[in-house]
DNA sequence: CACAATTTAATTGTCAACAATATAATTGGC
DNA sequence: GCCAATTATATTGTTGACAATTAAATTGTG
């Protein structure tokens, strides 16, 4: 069976461009991250410390878009490697606070080169990096909007998704 | 500890606006393929299949570029769905050959309107997607070319990362 | 103060992604 | 034909992503 044109076909979709793209990103960084011994979600989480530190693990998955039932485990591994330390809020016990250790701070050098480093793999110039960047920010920041969480309060947004483009419900396949 | 601007920080990075869009782009499908009773890499794999059916375990990495290790339990899960077939190939025992059931193509017409659907959530147009689809697909196909993969034998490419841009070894941090 | 509602993390279970390895089939010298 | 090298898939173990749930602390209202 082979079906060549159609909305559905995989080389047109948004979807499995992001998808591949993400995935092919994290293995060109894997053997660069090896070196500091850390994964690239855990890089990730660096990077939000070392632009700061301390933060509490709700702050720290609005900034990664990450739940606890994610940082909680890769929290835990960043501290065993003794890059983070971890702690309860004196002034409030329910929030744990995540702050970089000595260690955490000094391999934020070793990471310096590494944005260079994967830039020349991408074949991109600056310009256009910049602009993949800003368009793939304001994707998410859309999506994120037009998605409904499964949050048990409220959303305190304004409504999941009113009627954002009154475009073509439906159009003929091209 | 506050680092306000070093080529480090999250938002500037590419690599985190590629992570977090595919992720947002995950859970803007999920409410929708639920319906249909798949999650979105299978979703993938279906995509693949009602392109081309029968395709080979390997044939469908290529596609996809997942290995093996992914590829095999998430089919073997289609399988128990009843959406896909797997069977050995008769000349060469060692492929498996996967392909859509009376169900599994059925299920293509239920998935129809589902890009239609995204592309309201993304708040895109049609020209504004199908640039950054093309720029996310020479992105990823530059980071494969040039990330060396962990294959046992010899890469059949080229090489694996000659000096593809000899420019800026390390520059001064802004 | 008491206590229900809320907030915050952690836990549990399922599905994915992948390195490393194992297993089985095939091919190519000899 | 025999056997080493190769090819193709499957398996195992680790890390991640997330829904659903749990546990604990805090807040607000009476």
């Amino acid at each position: 069976m082979v079906t060549p044109t159609s909305l559905l076909n995989l080389d047109r979709q948004l979807c499995f461009a992001l998808y591949s793209s993400s995935l092919a990103m994290t293995k060109a960084y894997k053997p660069l991250l090896a070196e500091l011994g850390i994964t690239y979600p855990q890089y990730l989480v660096m990077l939000a410390l070392w632009q700061h530190s301390p933060l509490g693990v709700g702050e720290l998955g609005a900034r990664l878009n990450l739940d606890s039932g994610t940082l909680t485990p890769l929290a835990k591994r960043l501290q065993v490697m003794g890059l983070i330390d971890r702690n309860r809020c004196e002034h409030d016990e329910r929030n744990v606070e995540i702050s970089l250790t000595a260690a955490g701070k000094l391999l934020q050098a070793r990471a310096e080169p590494l944005p260079l480093c994967i830039l020349q793999l991408t074949g991109l110039q600056i310009p256009q990096l910049e602009s993949l960047t800003s368009q793939l920010k304001t994707l998410r920041d859309e999506l994120v909007a037009n998605t409904q969480t499964r949050a048990t309060a409220a959303n305190h947004s304004v409504s999941p998704n009113p009627n954002p483009t009154p475009t073509a419900e439906h159009t003929p396949g091209n």
